[in-house]
DNA sequence: GGGGTGTCGATGACATGTCAACGAACGTAC
DNA sequence: GTACGTTCGTTGACATGTCATCGACACCCC
């Protein structure tokens, strides 16, 4: 039903992608649980503010740079809050804004996840492309993921 | 930090490929409850149940054939036959077991929604294929979505 | 400097998914 | 035929994500 006016290639294609679609993502999510008790988006979260120099970051940048909703960042964080991995303060130049700041336990939770996460991201991705199909794959997702929303 | 021991290639290409990961679902899927009303979840469930012949099928083996949990099936079931999507009925071969099938409301609201999400697909995703693309992208997507789980 | 407009983060209602536990029914071995 | 371990679908508690709404504040323009 899903693929009824495509050709038979795109079909086959297509369904092979969906099938990776969702297998990957589920995997390295089950592997970052077991190795460091972090779900995806926690350790997107960690990672993401650790990029920046002093691991500040004000919610609002934090939610663009990372494509989520001020709504769903703010339920998170405040659940990682209580968590003790990051912390909250309020913003000096906008007392509306608040900035969200990676706690050291949050950083020392987030360097082992991070050793693991490469672990299983090789594993089970990487390790398995020739360079030639990362490169193609690499020019493929950059342009699709460009597309106007 | 995510990818602080990989090769810039791999870097790059990883980074790039996460993207996609996240963006193409997401597009995909509100494209579908704009046309549709219907979830990603929701049109699983309809297409694969309208493969089969009768549109019936055991939960367990629908639960089975798109690997989902049998309990996720429960809840999402429950909740698509309060829409009149699906039907239940007990299986006269295990009295243990549920039937579920599509009602005739569901295949209307399916083949509908299959109109758009072709649609939907192509225009998201392989209108901005090459078919030596697409064909890469099915074999790498094969290979690495049949390593073991 | 005051008023309208827009942005910020928080919140509550809700939809969805996971997990562990459960009772009922199955199937096998005795 | 009955006792045992297994499998079935359901359930409840919980984690997570969306959406609409809100009060507080910032910004702009007069």
């Amino acid at each position: 039903m899903d693929t009824a006016w495509l050709s038979e290639d795109e079909e086959q294609g297509w369904r092979a992608f969906r099938r990776l679609l969702t297998a990957l993502p589920a995997r390295l999510g089950r592997d970052l649980a077991r190795d460091s008790g972090l779900s995806p988006a926690d350790y997107e979260v960690l990672s993401t503010l650790s990029e920046k120099l002093n691991r500040r970051w004000a919610l609002k940048d934090l939610a663009a740079k990372m494509e989520w909703s001020r709504s769903r960042l703010s339920h998170h964080a405040a659940r990682m809050q209580g968590r003790g991995l990051i912390d909250k303060e309020p913003d000096p130049q906008d007392a509306r804004g608040c900035i969200l700041h990676l706690t050291d336990d949050g950083f020392m939770v987030l360097e082992e996840a991070a050793r693991h996460h490469v672990v299983s991201v090789r594993s089970r991705f990487l390790d398995h492309l020739s360079s030639d199909e990362l490169a193609v794959l690499r020019k493929l997702s950059t342009r699709i993921a460009d597309l106007p929303d």
